[in-house]
RNA sequence: GGAGGCGUCGCCUAGUCCGGUCUAUGGCGCCGCACUGCUAAUGCGGUUUGGGUCUCAAGCCCAUCGGGAGUUCAAAUCUCCCCGCCUCCGCCA
């Protein structure tokens, strides 16, 4: 939800945000003419209510005849109320509606779709090979780390088992993700991964993201497609202090996506799965702290990518390819040696105060309430499986393990064909 | 799954049976002021959140007693549904 104070100011500035999405810019004007009619509504209702809180006062101390006309008079006034009531609800909720539509304000994304974004920087060197490379699935196979054959045969398409030192592997790199966050001072986090729709709605994956949901509809949960959301509820309705700020946490989760609509798309291997693990950076920060937070979630994502040696990347997504909750966002690429391109590992959105609007969180400090920002990066995720077998593999299909995972698989420094668990 | 209890503006708490100056009591904490070498103590005042009005502020107004619906001229208080917490029983690990 954006601020409805700077839609009444500066409608211009929502316009020209709606017009750099390439979303709808007459939103606008909707939701200004919903917004007088709330506000008309509003006064109406107050002035009557006011009016029957006096005379139910009198009555309250009033006998005989006057007592009797007090309350005929008062019957006919609580018609009226109940009326101003009925339209203030509607035109509070029909606003609501029409003002949860806005996506966030940009904040210095570049114009454009998908393929606009700008690369900002590349970090290290794509690897040579001097023999033909596998991908990620057949280095699995070899190693016994992945088989997509018996997910396919147990859940379906896009689901898959890791095994073996590809199971290893996973924990392997996401308890360095653990230990790099809390070495820096996040606080860790296993959430539920099931969360109520209020949770869901208030992060903003109810609107154009709303198809990748996993729904269950007999008791009324969403299957979080990112620890993102368990993370962002957790402070739900709260008024944080903020001499606590910035509050960091770390999430370790399962998430689950529908992935409609991009069937045909990456159908090889894990890169892009229903289930998948990843562990999230979260921070609650003051708003004009938050461009500055966004800067160190990029900071950690790329040491924690130079942690595990991989060649990226980064780039500032275009302003029509944000999520809604979004204000910016970077992307940290690793390169995928037999697709010859970089895919995305990591991703960090600024989301300001969109979320903690919804989600009705706010700060307090001395010049009193107000909204907080939220920030969210991946510091870890399955995917990163794939660009770590292919960057370091060898001729005879072993891969060389990255030096700072080493200590997390009992320093095993490669993985052979044939290993034994 | 069955039975019962509880939920009040940071924390604790009065009020709910029997609806009406509840415009929600008191304590703790916190903030401001006064007094005082300093601190402490004491005294006085303030202290939920959201919204509306207003150029801003002050002020004023409305809503808010876990959430929603209902009864009523009037609901913290009565009725129903839901949520959460606790206790006991059953069942499963």
């Amino acid at each position: 939800m954006i601020d409805a104070k700077l839609l009444r100011e500066d409608p211009d500035a929502v316009r020209a945000s709606q017009r750099a999405r390439g979303e709808d810019e007459t939103l606008v004007e909707a939701v200004l003419a919903a917004d007088r009619a709330r506000r008309d509504s509003i006064l109406a209702f107050d002035g009557l209510r006011s009016e029957q809180k006096g005379l139910g006062r009198q009555v309250a101390t009033a006998s005989g005849d006057e007592k009797t006309a007090l309350l005929a008079r008062t019957k006919q006034l609580s018609a009226a109320v109940k009326d101003a009531e009925a339209t203030q609800t509607a035109a509070q909720s029909s606003y609501e509606d029409l003002l949860g539509r806005l996506s966030n304000l940009v904040e210095g994304a570049p114009p454009g779709g998908e393929n606009d974004y700008v690369v900002l920087e590349h970090v290290g060197e794509p690897p040579t090979f001097d023999f033909q490379p596998r991908d990620h699935l057949e280095l699995g196979q070899l190693l016994g780390a992945i088989d997509t054959e018996r997910g396919a045969k147990v859940s379906g398409a896009r689901f898959f088992y890791l095994t073996g030192m590809g199971a290893m592997l996973q924990l392997a790199l996401l308890n360095l993700a653990m230990a790099q966050a809390s070495a820096a001072g996040f606080v860790p986090v296993i959430p539920p991964v099931l969360v109520k729709p209020e949770a869901m709605e208030g992060t903003g994956f109810l609107g154009q993201a709303a198809k990748d949901v996993y729904y269950l509809p007999e008791d009324e949960l969403y299957l979080v497609g990112t620890s993102e959301v368990p993370l962002a509820a957790f402070h739900m309705d709260e008024v944080l202090d903020a001499d606590r700020l910035p509050m960091r946490y770390a999430g370790w989760s399962t998430c689950f996506r529908r992935e409609a609509g991009s069937y045909g798309k990456d159908t090889r291997g894990i890169i892009r799965v229903h289930q998948f693990d990843k562990v999230e950076m979260f921070s609650y920060v003051a708003p004009e702290d938050a461009a500055a937070e966004h800067q160190r979630l990029l900071a950690w994502e790329k040491e924690m990518l130079a942690k595990v040696e991989l060649p990226y990347r980064v780039i500032d997504v275009a302003a029509g390819d944000l999520g809604s909750s979004a204000a910016r966002k970077f992307d940290c690429e690793a390169w995928v040696p037999t697709q010859g391109r970089y895919r995305e590992l990591t991703s960090t959105s600024n989301c300001s105060t969109f979320q903690s609007r919804r989600l009705r969180m706010r700060l307090r400090d001395a010049d009193g309430v107000r909204p907080l920002a939220t920030l969210n990066g991946t510091l870890a995720t399955t995917r990163w499986l794939v660009a770590i077998l292919e960057n370091h593999q060898r001729a005879d299909g072993s891969v060389v393990v990255p030096a700072a995972l080493r200590p997390f698989l009992g320093g095993r420094d490669v993985l052979q064909p044939g290993d034994a668990l």
